[in-house]
DNA sequence: TGGCTTGATCTGTGATCACATTTCGCGAAT
DNA sequence: ATTCGCGAAATGTGATCACAGATCAAGCCA
């Protein structure tokens, strides 16, 4: 039953996006288990969206699936972790270097908008709040690079740390405010790019480090 | 109607290693439209495990899904292709250095093996048989650097890549040895990495410069 | 003759069903 | 009290169907 009205990008569109950006901003907590019915139950939908999604998801990295079928979030090796974060301090600083040239004004000051609402979600101990602006203000830097295909294989690593960042960003409660991400401001004022390349990469692994550390 | 005898990984499965090797080894011409019920038919399948293998082709950027759902193989623009190109100069040298420790005798000389094979391929004008070894020479050095999930996001990035090689290797016609392939190995009989980095660098920017000059 | 409409066909989408396998819990035996 | 085994419930897989939108080509009108 194809309806499309005109706000309606196919039913498995929507719950592809909407299973995403809970995975991305790690709402599910890594080694959760899902089920096509249950998804199919929780968004009113028959199974067929649900395994069309799911299997797009597990073609991302940002689920896993087991040998007989079963479907769960990922629960990320340290050596995984490591190879994620590596390819991150490998993609970023080169984002951030071709958007170098294109950072005017008004893109510098919405990202420190972003910034002091990082800080917020600090404040408020609001983890899913952090990862969402903090995965925005990268975001928002990177599109002025306009290179959508390094965008897209960022993003799809992003994807596989979401439910490992959340179990990070649970438990170091500490109130780390934006350090490394006022370098890239400087940075991007200075039009400094090995000094960009630099901060991001350092605000990349730094986050990342406690990943492994803790676990 | 689910089977499972011992050899018998699911037929979305098979049907996905198929189609997706097809893709990368670039058998299908760019631009190239699929149906559901054509490859169902094809494979003397449901259309539902050829829905599943398009999804997932689909996420890996190995097919382009159009907006009213028709599937094509990517026709890239040159910025796409400038874009991939910069990620496998990025990600390539990072994995050639990292299998470097662990590369001893054994591997290179297979290796080498690889190299002629190449030759043969460019003698008998065989461009799939090129692209095979091609990237089995690739594959098998980067599998020393035990990073999985760094080699899988490069083979995506292949997979991308793939109609388009094949455009590329059918029109060049050029009998083109595999030079940087010799660099390669000596960098890695001598142990020395930048070389290696270069070496490898220039072997993947080398054979996609042409395919943005002459597009 | 050329552009446009209209109808048939094609194609993707979502629902539902049957079935084999896996998984899990309950109860019995040691 | 622990472990083993069995049966019921749950789960993924593949086939099939109805339907709506897209596509294409023939035919009509100007």
């Amino acid at each position: 039953m194809t309806v499309n009205r005109p706000s309606d990008p196919a039913a498995h569109e929507r719950l592809y996006r909407s299973l995403r950006s809970r995975i991305m901003l790690g709402e599910l907590p890594p080694g959760k288990a899902l089920t096509l019915r249950g998804i199919a139950r929780e968004y009113h939908l028959s199974m067929t969206p649900a395994r069309e999604t799911v299997r797009r998801l597990v073609a991302e990295g940002a689920l896993t699936l087991s040998a007989s079928g079963r479907v769960t979030t990922p629960a990320l090796s340290d050596d995984r972790i490591e190879e994620l974060a590596a390819l991150r301090a490998l993609i970023e600083p080169e984002l951030a270097a071709r958007a170098l040239p294109r950072a005017h004004f008004a893109l510098i000051d919405r990202l420190a908008q972003m910034n002091a609402r990082i800080a917020d979600a600090v404040e408020n101990h609001d983890a899913v709040g952090y990862i969402r602006c903090n995965l925005e203000f990268h975001r928002m830097l990177y599109l002025r690079a306009q290179a959508p295909a390094m965008l897209a294989m960022l993003e799809t690593i992003w994807l596989q740390l979401g439910p490992t960042m959340r179990a990070l960003y649970g438990r170091v409660k500490r109130n780390e405010p934006p350090r490394h991400h006022r370098m890239i401001l400087a940075a991007l004022r200075a039009g400094d790019e090995p000094a960009l390349r630099l901060a991001v990469r350092a605000d990349v692994t730094h986050g990342l480090r406690h990943l492994t550390a803790t676990d």
